[in-house]
DNA sequence: CTAATGACGACAC
DNA sequence: CGTGTCGCCATTA
């Protein structure tokens, strides 16, 4: 699903738990992605662009330092704090994603 | 089996 | 809009 995410576009844990199914358990997501980093068949996932509700870039301090801050500039991504993005315009929304949409994640 | 915890979220104040 | 509470589900002690 990560894999998924647009570059230059950022997500949510709960979005992703919600289009899932799984509205309650957007901590459930932050737990797979922490599953994936010591998993080098994620290695490459684009787990940067995912912040929590409030835009805020959290796994930043948790793991991968100021890597994912850094890159999500890089991708043009406008930050209206230290570590927080600009939700409101860069926030990806699955369902809205004509490409990802027709995907089946039953 | 119970308690505590977490890359979280919604809601009440 | 910051803070406090409670809910969530899987994992661990």
């Amino acid at each position: 699903m990560v894999a998924q995410i647009p570059y230059g576009r950022v997500t949510t844990y709960g979005t992703i738990a919600a289009y899932l199914g799984a509205k309650r358990s957007a901590r459930m997501v932050g737990w797979a992605l922490n599953a994936t980093r010591d998993n080098p068949e994620y290695g490459h996932l684009p787990c940067h662009r995912v912040v929590n509700r409030n835009g805020e870039v959290t796994g930043e301090r948790y793991f991968m330092g100021d890597i994912m801050c850094e890159r999500l500039k890089q991708e043009g991504i406008v930050f209206i704090d230290e570590n927080t993005v600009d939700l409101v315009k860069f926030i990806w929304d699955p369902s809205r994603d004509s490409n990802f949409k027709n995907e089946s994640f039953d």
